[in-house]
DNA sequence: AGAAATCTCTGACTAGAGTCAGATAATGGC
DNA sequence: GCCATTATCTGACTCTAGTCAGAGATTTCT
């Protein structure tokens, strides 16, 4: 079964990257090599950090440098530094450059028509379903956890995006009580721990774990990205959290939720949590959870 | 919507080109380059002949001669002319060389293998069934038709797959009376037609046309590759038929079926296809459709 | 302020990928 | 048997991709 499926992805791959990546190759380097154009379409399409250029298409400096300075001699981008540190540089497209990139922008775009061309509008559909499927299960299979201060940018970026979603939709709207500062605090190692999943270089979610009382933890702050949902994300994450919750020697675990939740909720049931009594006061809460942990 | 899907088909290129087919090529090229890397695995998935090795991978013919001696002097490969025409050459693994595919192989086994290791059994069965439908799907996409001799192989093989497919699943089997040569002469010009669907250079379907009487045609052979049904072929192939039907000046279609193939009765229905009575004496026929062609 | 680290650039390389013109040998058609 | 065609090989190139060491300019740490 998974020997199958291994098989199938390769497969896939072989006949994928033959029939559309030669192509999509071929059409990208039309008047000038393969690794300018790929340079002058990521900076099109909105990376001007010289920085993250290069980590994104995996460069050398001295060659990525090389690169930039071609592109600038031909007249198709500006490189100047950042004014917040002037080490780093920036790449925008000059209107000729900016030209140049739609151009390469429409012939893309004809040739991925070219090639749906002869389908029908029914298996149209089918493969942008299946092609959405497929990105959706690899970008979650290629998600990482990593151990975050919840200070940081990228933990802020999760969490307001929480907010933002349980204030939609909570009947009540959600403004929670808690001071971010100390809402930070408790999530926060030796105590807490707080988790950001990235994949591509994006945040896709995070979850926290405080203390409540000793061996009893609590999951706070469970979030996964909208387009990533229903892709296994949410359990994952959820284990990975009870794996710190062990380590910081919890037996029992809580968690308090709302009835508008019911896809949450539903993976809460399905990973071994079971229903239980309001234990905390949380006026938004509606729903309260526990699961023991052995081992 | 014709757009959107466009742009389904480059983001999912984007996306899987950066996160597989980079590993790909990497792991490929571990200890060669990745021209001979290449090389070196396809002559071991079967292409021995160099002719098709050159046109699979569109390589200059002096550049692939080179590769091959270097393979050669490493004592991978053995090339020896082909004994049915001694301009082709024909290129072998060694026993080393059989030894080292075995490792590329195992290689990106492994790799595929750590790619999807994260999901569940679960979501690798959805990626498995949404890889396999793109594929189908982008298959059909790409398959082009051609007239061909009906004596051609590419017929031939094509027949033989209808023939041998009728027989397994008609209740008295299926042992067609014409003798085929005969069989063939109706489909071939100026009165008849003969097409082949192919993709990735592999035949995956065929149809024939032949007159009956003045302004009447009659659809026979079809066929489409197990593997390949409801993507859209059946349609496509058939619209093709009345294509030439419409040259040769036929006015109206007919075409005879077994009870069993349900699929391919739904089809000519969806097609515009309607049941008439009896036309013919043809003993394994038990439905006659007819469709009046315009223009 | 001084030292260490970070980001970019330059010069000097190497190797891989690919092109082109022509040579050579075998085949097929007349 | 002669000629055109086909498949491969060789030599002589070019250009792209990529590496490495070190220099300069800034920023951060202490």
């Amino acid at each position: 079964m998974a020997q199958a499926n291994a098989s199938t992805l390769r497969r896939f791959n072989r006949q994928f990257t033959q029939r559309i990546g030669a192509l999509d190759d071929r059409f990208l380097g039309q008047n000038r090599p393969l690794g300018t154009a790929r340079l002058l379409f990521e900076i099109g399409r909105g990376e001007r950090r010289v920085l993250k250029l290069r980590s994104r298409l995996g460069l050398d400096s001295g060659y990525l440098s090389r690169l930039l300075r071609g592109l600038e001699s031909e007249g198709l981008i500006r490189v100047e530094p950042d004014p917040d540190d002037r080490r780093r540089r920036i790449a925008t497209l000059t209107r000729r450059g900016q030209r140049e990139w739609n151009e390469l922008e429409a012939r893309s775009e004809r040739l991925a028509q070219r090639l749906i061309g002869p389908l029908s509008p029914v298996h149209r559909a089918r493969l942008d379903e299946a092609l959405l499927t497929a990105d959706r299960i690899l970008t979650s299979a290629s998600a990482t956890f990593r151990v975050v201060d919840p200070r940081s940018s990228d933990a802020a970026w999760a969490v307001a995006h929480y907010i933002r979603e349980l204030d939609r939709r909570f009947e009540t709207g959600f403004h929670p009580p808690d001071a971010t500062e100390e809402d930070a605090r408790i999530l926060e190692p030796p105590d807490g721990v707080f988790l950001v999943m990235h994949s591509d270089g994006a945040v896709v979610g995070c979850g926290g774990l405080r203390a409540l009382e000793c061996g009893v933890g609590e999951i706070k702050r469970m979030w996964v990205r909208e387009s990533l949902r229903g892709v296994g994300l949410g359990p994952r994450l959820l284990a990975e959290l009870e794996g710190h919750a062990r380590r910081l020697g919890h037996r029992r675990l809580l968690l308090d939720t709302n009835a508008t939740l019911t896809e949450a909720i539903a993976m809460y049931r399905r990973s071994g949590y079971a229903e239980i009594e309001r234990y905390n006061d949380n006026p938004y809460a509606q729903l309260w959870f526990e699961k023991m942990l052995d081992g």
